[in-house]
DNA sequence: CCGCGGGCCTGCGCGC
DNA sequence: TGCGCGCAGGCCCGCG
């Protein structure tokens, strides 16, 4: 499911759930993801307590007491179902992982493609993890600026779009929210990264800043309950300008113009020829 | 170093 | 109804 602000969303939907909770029970149901889960799973995480819940990227990281930090990432299609204590919890074909707390709740980890992410690491190390040492600035964060903005894009000879997807160099961005960064800025995704002007750099710092918060306050909105906890929500509610939306007029102010969708680097890009240049 | 394409997986919707 | 195809929100890796 997830860009940035859908995994925010879950986020926030399992920290009243899992902070300050003790696992009583850590269950795998096959022996990985993407990657195969840590030998020593149930051990390492029945009895001990989650102090935090953070998110970096697209990552989120469950801080747990005796040094123990658990990396999580839902891929493209992992998702998050929380069943509050007497609730029955569903499994399913793809229910592969799940915690329940001494509380009684039981946190669900649901993933059809298995290319979502479950492992572990220590305190100490935990942002020079080989999964998040080389991800870029936050983009809500401080250290995003149009001057980090502009050094990444200078002499790209990629597509700005390609750019943007890049971890390295923002986080957090994926391809339905970089699709619709570019429609606001009125940038054509098919330019290369260093012919973005800097005038045009500077209005992207804001325009990212806009487009990922208005998301999670839409994701955040749609979750009255956060018992059930589902970035799909985000993705369900928030209406999109330009993804997904092949053939449909533009909606730009004035602009007669249809959306087209094109594909760069085996990827579907939705954009309007006519606002965007 | 950079940029691209392949691969990892399952499920869904479409045209025939 | 069934089948094959293309498509899907991410990211790592190897190649040129």
């Amino acid at each position: 499911m997830p860009e940035l602000p859908e995994v925010e969303t879950v986020r926030c939907g399992l920290a009243p759930v899992l902070e300050g909770a003790v696992i009583k029970k850590a269950i795998t149901r096959r022996a990985g993801l993407r990657f195969p889960f840590p030998v020593d799973f149930s051990e390492r995480l029945e009895g001990n307590r989650v102090i935090r819940l953070r998110r970096r990227s697209k990552y989120i990281l469950m801080e747990c007491a005796d040094d123990l930090v658990v990396i999580l990432h839902l891929g493209m299609s992992g998702r998050i179902t929380i069943y509050k204590d007497g609730e029955t919890a569903e499994i399913g074909k793809h229910g592969h992982v799940s915690l329940i707390t001494e509380r009684g709740d039981h946190v669900v980890y649901t993933d059809p493609r298995r290319f979502g992410i479950i492992t572990f690491t220590d305190t100490k190390n935990a942002e020079n993890h080989s999964l998040l040492k080389n991800i870029g600035p936050e983009p809500l964060g401080n250290s995003f600026n149009s001057r980090v903005l502009e050094a990444g894009l200078t002499g790209k000879k990629s597509s700005v779009k390609a750019a943007l997807l890049d971890q390295r160099l923002v986080a957090g961005l994926g391809n339905i929210y970089v699709c619709e960064v570019l429609w606001r800025a009125g940038i054509n995704p098919k330019r290369t990264g260093g012919s973005v002007k800097s005038n045009q750099t500077a209005k992207l710092v804001p325009i990212i800043r806009d487009v990922l918060s208005e998301a999670i306050v839409a994701g955040g909105s749609t979750l009255k309950d956060y018992a059930r906890v589902d970035g799909e929500l985000g993705y369900f509610q928030h209406r999109f300008n330009v993804y997904g939306r092949e053939g449909e007029p533009c909606s730009g102010a004035g602009c007669d113009g249809s959306i087209n969708r094109i594909v760069q680097s085996g990827r579907s890009t939705f954009f309007c020829p006519k606002c965007q240049r």
